[in-house]
RNA sequence: GGCCCGGUAGUUCAGUUGGUUAGAAUGCUAGCCUGUCACGCUAGAGGUCGACGGUUCGAGCCCGUUCCGGGUCGCCA
């Protein structure tokens, strides 16, 4: 093995280009790739930037420096001293391809054994081995790009917030447990044995007494911990964009965060996003689409069909709207080659899946228009669906009733994705934003027969919702926004009560005693006697930012060192036992032994 | 916890109704080769078919159990 001594780099491999034929320049970096012609070796040497070719001729190049080029193997780290000329024959494929380097002095720092797999764009290999070797993943020039574009998100939205007058605070990782919403990562006290810090979900209470503490704009790239099942747009740590702001309404919020989007898309990843973005109350959202993220970027609307299957002879329809549900459908145009009858037994299998009965259906052939449910209802009906359907030949139409009618929109909604999927009429290069507005405040649990809160207990409700708090529930909306980008929940966001008064309220309704709202935020209940701005502010999660920039499947491509779907992390084998002396310093004892 | 898909060479995969010695590509090793860049050509090494049990004259293939990976529902205020 050699030593640097001597020499220093002067560039980066990829970064070379024709500008700088006949300087005599030092690269560093990996074998990518040995070409051994006979008396002529080329190597491909990579770094961050890129790959650049090193030349070797023997009748020219000495015969140590031919003889180490000759033996060099893949991942050999690897110094060059040389001069940058034009190709002989010219690559027209990468940003390197018309130059190479006539190496006159070639350096082995390290050697290499062979990779487990193949170091390349678009690694068809098991994430499972990859995340073993997560270092070797890690130099794959896709997962370099999408860590370099993080590391570029992340200085635009430092800077966009600074220059809008933000300021960051770090709040603590080590935190009170606040068992709501989502498990808690505990983390044992030694100082005061049987006590527990958590981490932190989000940064939530601590922004809020920010306000109080009158940083007025509050910013922070923060990392926040959930210890639920994982996705593949879900990890355990996460990390978040995460704002407050005072003296602002739902309105201000927006206006930055759009003002955000704009600028991190247009300076990011050269896109231009249109401001305002479109909105969408929670209900028409519901009713459109059947979700509360909707995907935009194609159409295949939700519509009603109750009024017109209301008498319907056919007694999955007669039933689902007498048990005071709906009847609702979309249309997959020009879908029946894809929706055979067969695919539409597998679309039917997939909505048993999320809890449906089944799927009625009708299918428009040139020939013939044939349905599922025909017989049953009468001609006039049928044209009548036809007609609300705007079904035209060679379409599909599917339907779904159920006594349940939010059930049937969100089921519907998850069969639009599914369909659209099959039908592969996803545009791949639009990035359709939309804001959410005026969620229920409340949710209807079926099972316990009661309303729950669907947001954290600070969230306002809104202004003109204040009458019907202890009459309706189920009129009562959120000061509460989320921006959705493509289907995925980009960023969540609320303006939050800071009227002690109404605050308590609050807690009465949602079943919180004063003890135990004490006990749990007694701190900011605390803080808001002193004197409490109005402040609201959002949430915006990088990870599912940047998964929707650069295009990819799943969040491990966008995380340096992410968790598999069982939480464990194959390189460092986390999570692990700890000594028995750890334990006891804690105070802890193992109650279940792992078999 | 439920459901679905998968586990065969270092990697990605094929493997017919259960039938002799389990294949391909790529990677790896060696040799040849002066303009390659997915270099080419020749030769070679490389396998506990995830594990255990069962059925059978015979199991990569069938059955059961189990482990592992992925997706998803529950869950994620």
């Amino acid at each position: 093995m050699d030593s640097m001594t001597g020499l220093k780099r002067t560039n980066y491999c990829g970064d070379l280009r024709t500008s700088d034929i006949g300087k005599e320049v030092v690269v560093c970096g990996w074998v990518a790739k040995q070409r051994d012609l006979g008396s002529l070796i080329f190597i491909d040497l990579r770094d961050r930037q890129g790959v650049i070719q090193l030349a070797f001729d023997e009748n020219v190049v000495d015969k140590q420096n031919f003889e180490k080029a000759f033996s060099v193997r893949s991942e050999y780290v690897l110094m060059a001293r040389g001069k940058v000329r034009e190709r002989a024959s010219k690559n027209k494929d990468i940003p390197t391809g018309e130059i190479e380097i006539e190496v006159e002095d070639l350096r082995v720092l390290a050697k290499s054994q062979t990779p487990p797999f193949e170091i390349v764009e678009n690694s068809q290999t098991g994430e499972a081995t990859r995340l073993k070797h997560r270092y070797l993943d890690l130099r794959r020039p896709d997962l370099q790009s999408n860590l370099l574009l993080r590391h570029k998100i992340v200085k635009i939205t430092r800077d966009y917030f600074d220059q809008q007058g933000f300021i960051e605070i770090e709040t603590p990782m080590l935190i009170k447990s606040t068992p709501e919403g989502a498990r808690d990562f505990l983390v044992p006290s030694r100082l005061h044995q049987g006590t527990f810090y958590a981490l932190p979900q989000s940064p939530q209470l601590y922004k809020q007494i920010s306000m109080v503490a009158g940083f007025d704009k509050y910013m922070q790239i923060a990392r926040c911990f959930r210890d639920e099942d994982l996705r593949a747009d879900r990890q355990p740590e996460f990390t978040q964009i995460d704002l407050e702001m005072s003296f602002v309404d739902m309105e201000d919020v927006l206006e930055v965060v759009e003002g955000y989007v704009k600028t991190v898309f247009k300076d990011g990843i050269g896109v231009d996003i249109s401001t305002p973005l479109p909105r969408l109350t929670y209900k028409d959202a519901m009713s459109r689409y059947g979700s509360d993220k909707p995907d935009t970027r194609f159409d295949m609307e939700l519509y009603d069909l109750t009024q017109i299957v209301k008498d319907s002879g056919f007694g999955v329809f007669k039933s689902a709207v007498d048990g005071g549900g709906c009847v609702c459908g979309i249309t997959a145009k020009d879908a029946i080659k894809t929706l055979s009858r067969k695919e539409i037994d597998k679309l039917t299998d997939f909505v048993k899946g999320i809890g449906g009965k089944g799927i009625a259906w009708i299918r428009m052939t040139p020939d013939s228009t044939t349905s599922s449910f025909g017989k049953f209802v009468s001609e006039e009906e049928m044209q009548n669906i036809l007609n609300t359907a705007n079904a035209q030949v060679g379409d599909a139409v599917l339907i779904i009733g159920d006594t349940n009618k939010s059930k049937v929109l969100s089921m519907l909604g998850a069969l639009r994705l599914e369909v659209a999927k099959k039908l592969d009429i996803i545009p791949k290069d639009k990035f359709n934003f939309l804001w959410i507005t005026e969620f229920p405040f409340f949710d209807y649990d079926e099972e316990m027969g009661e309303f729950v809160a669907m947001h954290h207990p600070f969230t306002a409700p809104m202004d003109d919702c204040l009458q019907y708090l202890e009459t309706d529930k189920s009129k009562v909306n959120a000061k509460a926004y989320d921006l959705v980008l493509n289907g995925v929940e980009l960023s969540s966001g609320s303006i939050r009560i800071t009227d002690p008064e109404l605050q308590n309220k609050m807690f009465t309704l949602l079943g919180l005693s004063q003890e135990e709202a004490q006990a749990k935020f007694g701190y900011l209940l605390e803080a808001f006697k002193y004197g409490a701005p109005p402040h609201g502010g959002m949430g915006i999660g990088l990870d599912r930012l940047i998964m929707q920039m650069v295009g990819c499947e799943t969040l491990r491509d966008v995380v340096a060192y992410p968790k598999l779907q069982n939480a464990t992390e194959p390189m460092t084998q986390c999570p692990s036992v700890v000594d028995d002396v750890q334990l006891e310093e804690l105070g802890l004892k193992i109650a279940k032994s792992e078999k």
